[in-house]
DNA sequence: ACGATGATGAAC
DNA sequence: TTCATCATCGTA
């Protein structure tokens, strides 16, 4: 296996973060059971400023887990079934994180939730072993001719944020 | 195109 | 305490 990211990894601006996981690896364990899947599809949510962010409205309980350290999982509940996966990066107090959207052959940010059990219970823990759900790098460069951008999906309420190109996709070279 | 399904946040 | 909304998905 690679090397597990380390919290510096995901100090630094969502956007640089969001980049840079592409090709990463997710690794969830559970009930002593390990599963690995390449990252595919993610976005960027970028600050307050940012109208898609969840913390464009301030600190809530919901979105609190954004405002601390990065490197720790930020995970809600959403249209009353699915679970959204978020690492929080940049600096404390600075809320911005990365969703994962797509990893391996689960495309999509529910449908991966659902696959490798995750759900709010490791919303605020940390990435690394002990929290059962962690990042490494395999030690491959992706080619940037395989990175896609394009405008995030379902925040079309987000008004002149809704066009930005803060998704990031894998695609086969 | 639309319904499932329930937490969230803002208004009252 | 209501009520519209929601970083989605499966079925049609």
């Amino acid at each position: 296996m690679g090397r597990v990211l380390p919290l510096s990894f995901f100090n630094r601006s969502a956007l640089t973060v969001a980049r840079s996981l592409l090709g990463k690896y997710l690794v969830r364990r559970r009930n002593g059971a390990v599963a690995a899947a390449v990252i595919t599809e993610v976005e960027a949510y970028v600050g307050p400023q940012d109208k898609a962010c969840h913390a464009h409205r301030g600190r809530t309980a919901r979105n609190a887990v954004m405002f601390g350290p990065a490197g720790h999982w930020y995970v809600y509940f959403v249209y009353g079934m699915h679970w959204m996966l978020n690492i929080v990066t940049g600096p404390q107090d600075y809320p911005a994180a990365v969703l994962i959207r797509g990893v391996g052959h689960w495309n999509g940010p529910g449908k991966l939730t659902k696959a490798l059990g995750i759900d709010g219970c490791l919303n605020g823990k940390m990435t690394h072993r002990k929290s059962g759900l962690w990042i490494e790098d395999p030690g491959c460069l992706v080619p940037q001719n395989a990175m896609q951008r394009t405008p995030r999906i379902g925040v079309a309420y987000a008004e002149d944020w809704a066009l930005k190109p803060y998704r990031f996709v894998l695609r086969k070279v």
